[in-house]
DNA sequence: CATCTGATG
DNA sequence: CATCAGATG
C-alpha cells in the first residue's frame, strides 16, 4: 500500500500541466478599437507560502502582468520569502495584518507608482491589513481584501462598518483621478454571480446587507467591469470552497472583482477569470485595460 | 515546475516499498533452545491518524504480533478510525488523555488479557493517558508513555514525579506476576544509547535525573532486554528527531524499550529495533519471549 | 477542506 | 520538522 500524503488532495500537477502560456494571449480591445496595453492580474491566495508550493507563481511567468495584486497573503513582512520580497522584475508592497497569519495583501508593479500608501484611514481595520494604494500617472491601483462577515454573520457588523469607508475612500480617490480596484470584495452581488442564491440568502457574502453595499458602492460611480462586458454570463466563479469537491462541480461564488471608475470604461479591454489556475480556494482575475 | 507538497519529506515510499514479510520472520530462542512463541510490538507512533496515513497499520501484518502497545497516539476515542477500533482480529484498548491531541496510549491484544486498568493510580498523570495494563496468565503487559521533560527541562519536576511512582507501580505488579513493560520511557540510558551524548546532558531524555530515574528502575529488580542482549552494540537507536534529517544520518535516541522482570530473562528469545518500519519520528521494537 | 498559529515534542 | 487543536474562511 503507498502511503497517502496528507495533502492528496493539492495534488494539482495533472491540471497544472495542461496550463500554456498561449492561453493567456489575448487581443482584447475597447470598444473604440484600442488594443490593451496594461495587464492586471488579482488573485486571494489563501496563504502565500501554501500558494507558493503549489506554484502560484507561475502566474507571473503565464501573464506576464503589468501589476499583480494578491489577498489574504496570510505572512507577516518578516516571514515573506525572499523570492516574493524581491520579486524580478516588480516593485513590491506588502501589508500584512497585525495579528500574525491572517488577512494581509500584497501588490507588485513594473513600473513604480508614484507613490504608495497603505489603508482606508481607519485604524481598526488597517490592523487587519485590507487595502494598498498605488497611485500611477492615469489612475489609482486600489487592491483589497474585504472582511468576512463570518459564519454565522458574526462578525457582519465589522464588515458593515468597513463597506461606508472603503466607498468613501474610493470616492476620494476618485475625485483626483480614476480608480482601479481589485481584490476579494467577499460579496456575490446578485444570483447570477453564484451558484447557489437561494441557499445562501443568510450566509456570509449572500446577506441583503453586503449586496447592497456593493449597490451602493456601483451607485457612487463605479462600474463591475466583468459583469459589464458580460451581464448575461452564468456560471462565472472565483471562489470555490474546498469542502465537497465544489470546484469540480462549479459550486463557486463570484467574490473577486475589478470596479472601475465610470470614466475609465472606455479603457476597458477585457476582465478574464483564470479558472485554469489552481493554488488556492479562489482563482486569478485578470483585466485588461488600455491608456494612451 | 512541479508544484511541492507541503509533506514532502513524507514520502518514503521507496523506502517502505524494500521492507517484506519475510525480514521479520526470526528463528529466535531462548538461552534455553525454547522458541519464541509471544510477540510483542512497542511503537510510538507520534500522531495515530497521521502515522495511519504512512501506513503505519502494516506492522500488524508484517510481524504478525501477539501485542501492539503504541504509544503518543494523540487521538481521543471519539475521533478513533474505526479500522483502529475495530481492529481485525485483536481487542483495543485506549487510553486517551483528557486533552485533546496530546500523548494517550493503546493496546492490542489477539489473545483476550484477563483484565486491564489505566493508569498508575495517581489522578494528575492518569489525566494524561499514559499506561495501560494487562494481565495475562503468565504476566503483565504494561505499556507507557513516560513524561518528556521538556524543552528547557519545563516539565522535569513531572517527569521527576512520575518515575518513584511508576516504579512503585511495577514493584507492585511484580509482587504478583512477572511484568513485561514497553514504550517510549523518554530517556536514554546510558552514552551508549544515544548519539550525541556530550551535547545533550542538560536536555529532556539525558538528565543526570532522568537517567538515574531508569537505573532505579532496574536495581528494582528489572532489565533492559535490548541491552542485555547486546550490551555493547552502538548505534542502536528509537527516535530520531525530524529535525536536520538525522534519521538518515542516524544521529538518534534509544528511548524505546522492553523492560523484564528480571526472572522471566529466562523466557526472553530477541528483542529487535524495527529500523526499516516509518511512519514516525520512532520506529518500533519487537520483543520475542518463549512461554510454557 | 484548506490556510494559518501555537503548544508540544 | 513533525504531530495535533483551534481560529478562520
Amino acid at each position: 500500500m503507498p502511503p497517502k500524503r496528507a495533502n492528496e488532495s493539492n495534488d494539482v500537477e495533472k491540471k497544472e500541466k495542461k496550463v500554456k502560456k498561449d492561453d493567456f494571449s489575448s487581443d482584447a480591445k475597447t470598444k473604440d478599437g484600442n488594443p490593451w496595453n496594461l495587464k492586471v492580474v488579482s488573485w486571494n491566495v489563501d496563504g502565500l507560502r501554501a500558494w507558493l508550493k503549489k506554484d502560484g507563481l507561475s502566474v507571473f511567468e503565464l501573464e506576464d502582468p503589468d501589476i499583480v495584486c494578491l489577498q489574504e497573503i496570510k505572512c507577516s513582512n518578516a516571514k515573506m520569502p525572499d523570492e516574493v520580497k524581491n520579486m524580478k522584475g516588480y516593485k513590491s508592497y506588502f501589508m500584512p495584518a497585525k495579528q500574525d497569519g491572517y488577512s494581509g495583501v500584497a501588490l507588485f508593479s513594473k513600473l513604480e507608482p508614484i507613490n504608495v500608501t497603505y489603508g482606508i484611514g481607519d485604524e481598526t481595520h488597517d490592523d487587519e491589513g485590507r487595502c494598498i494604494i498605488a497611485e500611477y500617472e492615469k489612475f489609482f491601483m486600489v487592491t483589497t481584501y474585504v472582511p468576512n462577515a463570518g459564519r454565522k454573520l458574526v462578525t457582519l457588523d465589522k464588515r458593515m462598518d468597513w463597506d461606508p469607508k472603503f466607498r468613501q475612500c474610493l470616492k476620494d480617490l476618485d475625485a483626483k483621478k480614476p480608480v482601479i480596484m481589485c481584490g476579494d470584495l467577499n460579496v456575490s452581488h446578485k444570483e447570477i454571480d453564484l451558484a447557489n442564491p437561494k441557499g445562501n440568502k443568510k450566509n456570509a457574502g449572500f446577506t441583503q446587507e453586503e449586496r447592497d453595499g456593493f449597490t451602493e458602492l456601483l451607485d457612487a460611480g463605479f462600474v463591475d467591469s466583468f459583469r459589464h462586458l458580460y451581464p448575461d454570463k452564468t456560471g462565472q466563479y472565483t471562489f470555490w470552497t474546498y469542502m465537497g469537491n465544489c470546484r469540480a462541480k462549479n459550486v463557486g461564488w463570484r467574490l473577486d472583482y475589478y470596479v472601475l471608475s465610470e470614466r475609465i470604461i472606455p479603457n476597458l479591454c477585457d476582465n478574464v477569470i483564470r479558472t485554469s489556475l489552481y493554488g488556492s480556494d479562489h482563482c486569478p482575475i485578470t483585466l485588461l485595460m488600455h491608456f494612451d
